[in-house]
DNA sequence: TTGAGTTTGTGAAAGTTTCAACAATATTCA
DNA sequence: TGAATATTGTTGAAACTTTCACAAACTCAA
């Protein structure tokens, strides 16, 4: 019943709610208006009691006998993970990754907008990715300076993962989106996540037959 | 000290492997020849006590007092998660992200080849991608089947990624890797594992000071 | 050869996460 | 209205995961 926001929330609770929140807003174009911790678990093939628990971490959002008023629940949970504004986002590296990422539109409804995109290379600086130019890596820090950017996707060749980051965290930034196949050392207080294909594709020929 | 090849491994651990992989290969890279649990704990911000307990399961690939073969340790790797062979993967969908998709060179020397590139729209058949010529849906089935393919990277609209995960299950695929925002239902007998970039973000803004 | 210094593999303890079960409360419909 | 049905939030137990701590085994230099 009560919010219980004294307490630490668990990291691995945190890692469901962008789930939870991206099936809510699916059920939502469907046109519906109310769900319950069993249909969202059925969909996220996650249990019902967990979905419960998780939420319950933040108040009491449902109604016993009903269930979820999606509206309400993307809502609270927008705040929750501080969605309900619009980061902006910087991308480095304007190779085949850094454009593709670039070219994606599917952050700018879901939180984040790209505000520029740096690289190294001169013959890549100047070039047009949509609508950004690519700006040159030095001119870098002042812009994550200025523009007050936290964040920051990572897509440079894996020998420049680190030095890259380093740079970006003495610039400001505090959460860092790293697709390059490495990993990489940052700050306790400075977010890392990664995004590493193979890894996933390793992960489930384990379990194939040969 | 000996392989408890009977029992079940849990998956958190195998999740892990291919980050150890990844990084042995980057010391191998360095022509480092040996290191330690404690070395690769440091470079992947794991317990050195993980590290050993995870390798344990699979028998005792170190040396008391010297630490892990590098080329040997990655060799044991290699076979248990079966990237020792070449998994030949299709790609479905040949919008920017299946075009990004097909033209990263990261797949190959770790154990992923790309066979085919499919996409449903009249306009993208026969489109050159690299050295790829992008396929008609229809045919995928077919393909799959002759080619023996058991993996595909699924990166077609949200609206459209249950379908054609069902259909790729029924040709024979058994590991989908899917770039769409949006869960999928698979029989348990095939492996899903999911890539959005969003959920990432989403979870680290939940530590960032607004 | 001996002793100091490393590092593994592992059993037991500590910590974390999931799940089952149920009282409380809401809805529906006869 | 009242019985049948649905669903939440929560408790405590079960399951799982990580960490601790140490004997055993190895290296190296004196």
């Amino acid at each position: 019943m009560s919010a219980k926001s004294a307490e630490t929330i668990p990291d691995i609770v945190i890692g469901r709610l962008p789930l939870y929140l991206r099936a809510l807003r699916r059920l939502q174009q469907d046109d519906k208006q109310v769900t319950s911790s069993q249909e969202l678990g059925k969909r996220l093939d996650i249990s019902s009691a967990q979905i419960r628990k998780d939420l319950s971490h933040f108040g009491g959002f449902g109604k016993q006998g009903t269930g979820y008023q999606i509206e309400f629940l993307i809502e609270r949970l927008q705040d929750v993970l501080q969605v309900n504004q619009d980061w902006s986002v910087v991308v480095v590296g304007a190779g085949n990754l850094g454009i593709a990422i670039s070219h994606y539109r599917g952050f700018q409804d879901r939180g984040f907008s790209i505000a520029d995109v740096f690289d190294i290379s001169p013959e890549k600086i100047g070039q047009r990715i949509g609508n950004y130019v690519v700006q040159p890596v030095g001119s870098m820090a002042e812009a994550i300076h200025d523009k007050g950017i936290k964040i920051a996707m990572l897509a440079v060749p894996a020998e420049d993962a680190q030095s890259v980051a380093d740079q970006l965290v003495e610039a400001g930034v505090r959460a860092i989106l790293n697709y390059a196949p490495i990993n990489i050392n940052v700050p306790d207080h400075v977010q890392i996540q990664y995004i590493d294909p193979v890894t996933h594709l390793q992960r489930m020929t384990y379990y194939l037959e040969a």
